[in-house]
DNA sequence: TTTATATGACTGAGCGCTCGTTCAAGCATG
DNA sequence: CATGCTTGAACGAGCGCTCAGTCATATAAA
């Protein structure tokens, strides 16, 4: 297994710096501030959300937000963090309720588009706000992406020369990895078109048939 | 043919309101000022970039700026319409050359490919900005999205069932069209990962292998 | 041809405002 | 009293945009 290990260290980390001396205390407030950051990101995106509201919708001082939280490219890094983690989370369990054969490839593509559905907000306000990111924690971010991609390279790789699939070359597989992680996240960042067209349903369906080569 | 109305009045609509009564002067000097805003977008995205230093790069005062174009969201408008306007002239070029037989499909996948490659900066600026657009504006910037994905949609369906292709339900083309659109972008859009370890000619023949169902 | 006047492109200092961030002072707990 | 957490007024850099004024050129009058 190729697997890369993921650090999914909660969101204690000492990788952004705080004032606060209590640990749990920040990790508690964090929470907070994190999850009223991502509503009002998705709302406003990042520039017209100020510190202020984001104080105000944690119930928090800006003085006080200050204390839990370095600057606020630090607090967009958080944001962005945790909703790989939750991505990444839901794929992997989706992953190991089965256990790779032949149809079990649909069932995971399945699983993750209708994560992609359920968090359709958060995928579209990621594309929008990784640009703001500083090159350090850019980076980071890429990795984590690349972490969940990987999560479906790994399956399909696992599968490859078995149960009447073709053994398929490193590049492809990979390739194809990279497909399936964008297309279920085109159903985030082009739903102003499909969701006229097409219900999740109607979308998994056709999605895998395109992915398995059953349309041409 | 269902082919959709595209208008292609090149830039000097009435649309951009300026205070200037000199047509072409006004187009003239708009030329000026997108280029060397997409150039500054592209460098530093939206935001970074502010009137003063498009002024400056356009050598115009800002003020002078302000006689062409009525806001920077307006500007921003005339830079993504211009940008389209390339995407689906260069594509309907490549299509124009051949006349959808059977193979033709593969060839109009890779010239569209290759536009996505030369154009990247574009594509990538495109899906950072479109965010900041006034609604009025953003509409109008799908709708011509969606001009050049209908082109495929279009090719696809003058296809089906002829030429041992099958005969494609409505629905089917429908997302296969955004497919290709998407597995194009993607190419700038993920390229911090893809260029380390695929040129654009692996792409192209894998993703063509991958769309036309050669994979599995 | 010279002179007076009108036009409209162009200039850039500066207005009004927002925003991220700081810090001196306050409060609670042990 | 000390320590740790909280507060919000204050700061100042930076932004989009305006507007009173300049200047080159075109037109009209003499």
């Amino acid at each position: 297994m190729e697997q890369p290990k993921t650090d999914t260290t909660p969101t204690a980390d000492t990788e952004v710096p705080t004032q606060i001396k209590n640990p749990d205390l920040v990790m508690e407030r964090r929470r907070q501030i994190i999850d009223s950051t991502v509503k009002l990101f998705i709302q406003h995106g990042y520039h017209k959300t100020t510190t202020r509201m984001i104080a105000k919708a944690s119930n928090f001082s800006i003085g006080s937000l200050y204390e839990y939280v370095s600057s606020k490219e630090d607090l967009l890094y958080l944001v962005c963090k945790t909703i790989h983690e939750e991505v990444q989370e839901a794929v992997e369990n989706a992953l190991s309720k089965t256990d790779m054969g032949k149809k079990q490839l649909a069932q995971v593509i399945s699983q993750y588009f209708y994560v992609c559905d359920r968090m359709g907000d958060h995928i579209l306000m990621m594309y929008q706000v990784t640009q703001f990111l500083p090159e350090k924690w850019k980076t980071k971010v890429l990795t984590n992406e690349l972490n969940i991609t990987n999560i479906f390279i790994n399956a399909l790789s696992s599968l490859s020369g078995k149960n009447s699939f073709p053994k398929l070359d490193n590049q492809i597989v990979n390739l194809v990895g990279h497909n399936i992680s964008v297309l279920g996240q085109m159903w985030a960042f082009r739903r102003w078109h499909l969701k006229n067209n097409f219900t999740i349903d109607d979308y998994i369906k056709i999605q895998t048939d395109f992915i398995l080569g059953h349309i041409f």
